[in-house]
DNA sequence: AATCGAAGCAACCGCTCGTCA
DNA sequence: GTGACGAGCGGTTGCTTCGAT
């Protein structure tokens, strides 16, 4: 027993959208505050012969406002590839975290762009893992004072430009886990304290949070011992092997 | 100028999850 | 508690574009 089809693919249209099925779709959309009714009910009332599922997929990947194409900025392919890192193929994750940037937009230039660089830099590696590393600190983010020549933190797209345009916006904030890399030792003076609490302050001031308390975001030792280092390499090495 | 392969991207498919009756 | 249904997500496909030969 199968599942049954959402739509009836013999009567809906599918393919690439002409400019009129897109102007229908904005315009029902526009007009209504979205998807009213549900998105399975949205081509009946907009009069389109598509697919609720396809309706849906084109305005959230290419004609909701905001969304940008192409042009990923180094910043942004950092926050990719750590929070790839962090959390493995969890794309609508790692979207939330770049302004304008769709799950799909994401994917498709990890899979035709990143996937090529990360693997060539870890090619005498162990693979990453199939399934994400369940990290202690998944509800802050990764700890400060790994060893291995890195004894320093930065918040991956904090610094950059920091010019404050929406590119800044790639923090490493997710639902679960704050993204930052290690620095190697020599370029950085201070271990996991004032400074790097200040730029989470200044993380969280920017996306408009108070970010609360984070002084627990820095674990202590014991439990980065107890995290997986392998984790690490590829979380810290990465940004400055890398760019 | 024609052909071919690689790259990039939009769209589709099928599964899982959440909600509600 | 359970089944139906819609929404969301990630993997995959296929079309288009572009560069090399």
């Amino acid at each position: 027993m199968g599942r049954s089809p959402c739509c009836d693919k013999a009567t809906v249209k599918r393919g690439p959208w002409s400019s009129e099925e897109d102007a229908q779709l904005r315009c029902y959309i526009e007009r209504h505050g979205g998807a009213a009714g549900g998105w399975m009910a949205l081509p009946r009332k907009a009069g389109l012969r598509r697919c609720g599922k396809s309706c849906r997929l084109r305005w959230l990947n290419y004609l909701r406002p905001g969304v940008r194409h192409g042009g990923f900025s180094p910043d942004e392919d950092r926050v990719i590839c750590a929070l790839y890192a962090a959390v493995g193929s969890r794309w609508s994750l790692i979207a939330a975290h770049l302004h304008g940037r769709t799950d799909n937009g994401v994917k498709n230039y990890w899979n035709t762009r990143l996937k090529k660089r990360f693997q060539l830099l870890f090619a005498g590696m162990p693979p990453p893992p199939a399934v994400p590393v369940p990290l202690p600190w998944t509800t802050g983010l990764l700890p400060c004072g790994t060893g291995g020549g890195v004894d320093d933190t930065r918040i991956i797209g904090a610094g950059g430009g920091g010019n404050g345009t929406d590119d800044d916006m790639v923090t490493g904030r997710t639902n679960d886990v704050v993204v930052v890399s290690q620095r190697p030792a020599e370029t950085s003076s201070s271990s996991c304290g004032p400074a790097a609490t200040t730029e989470l302050d200044e993380m969280f001031r920017s996306m408009g949070t108070t970010g609360g308390d984070h002084s627990d975001m820095c674990q202590s030792s014991t439990e980065i011992e107890t995290a997986s280092w392998y984790h690490c390499q590829y979380l810290g090495s990465m940004p400055y092997m890398y760019w």
